[in-house]
DNA sequence: CTGGGGACGGGGCCC
DNA sequence: GGGGCCCCGTCCCCA
């Protein structure tokens, strides 16, 4: 279970309207455009939500590259639900996030991502029309199943069926060929074709073809940004900010 | 070197 | 069960 939408899911519930949230608290969001992201209630970002990188776990830290789900050390800074709602986005939601059940330990749940690109790797391993899922049941503890073409499992039939398409890729562009796993990742590639931005900062009016870029982009406004030197307490729009932060010196110890 | 944007991957949840 | 959408996150590249 890789992935930080363990923690997510709590809050999941509400659907985020972006088109309000990036009109809604443009008065707010000239002091905290965080907020606007996690809602009008800017208090979830301004009270600390700001990533500690110290705390990160050293693994995190080194080798985030590839298993950032080991994020949930800072997770447990202030509140279970702190990652994600720091950047989550409309206020709706972020209500729900912010009383996301406590979960004891929702870090555990997280699993290294590795972003395996193995799409590669099914067209040597089997074809998928062949059998594509392998369903074990493991009628015991809990349902198993594995995905052929790379070592991940699942628990339910539809996740496993899920994940497959990233591994078939049947969304392909027209314009250029390029295959996706989902229809949405595909409709998001072909703005970068028509140069559509659906997703514009109240801020300073620039526009994004893609609403993380955009969640990211709001991060730059923000007065504090999410990521915190533990060391030096410098603020970061992003992660790997920090960590080049950290790993060129200021934090030689959370490295 | 740092900060930020572009593009994209993927699991979860809701309908 | 499937589609659509959300959010989180990463990598790459450029200013």
């Amino acid at each position: 279970m890789p992935r930080s939408f363990l923690v997510k899911k709590y809050f999941a519930k509400q659907k985020p309207n972006y088109s309000e949230l990036e009109c809604q608290n443009d008065t707010s969001l000239e002091r905290y455009p965080l907020a606007e992201l996690s809602s009008a209630d800017n208090t979830c970002f301004t009270t600390g939500l700001v990533w500690d990188l110290s705390v990160l776990p050293a693994l995190y830290l080194s080798t985030s590259q590839t298993e950032p789900s080991a994020t949930p050390g800072p997770l447990d800074l202030s509140s279970p639900s702190s990652l994600s709602s720091s950047a989550s986005s409309s206020g709706e939601e972020d209500e729900g996030r912010t009383s996301d059940p406590p979960s004891p330990e929702p870090v555990h749940t997280y699993a290294p991502r590795q972003r395996m690109k193995c799409t590669g790797v099914m067209a040597h391993i089997s074809p998928p029309e062949e059998e594509e899922e392998r369903e074990t049941p493991v009628t015991a503890a809990r349902p198993a199943f594995l995905c052929k073409h790379c070592p991940k499992e699942y628990t339910s039939l539809g996740a496993l069926k899920m994940h497959i398409r990233s591994h078939t890729l049947p969304c392909v562009c027209t314009t250029c060929g390029k295959a996706f796993s989902r229809p949405w990742l595909l409709r998001g590639h072909i703005r970068t074709h028509t140069g559509e931005r659906p997703f514009s900062c109240p801020h300073c009016n620039r526009a994004f073809a893609d609403r993380s870029n955009l969640r990211a982009h709001l991060q730059t406004h923000a007065e504090v940004k999410k990521y915190q030197c533990g060391v030096c307490s410098r603020t970061f729009s992003r992660m790997s900010l920090l960590q080049k932060h950290s790993s060129s010196g200021c934090c030689s110890t959370s490295v």
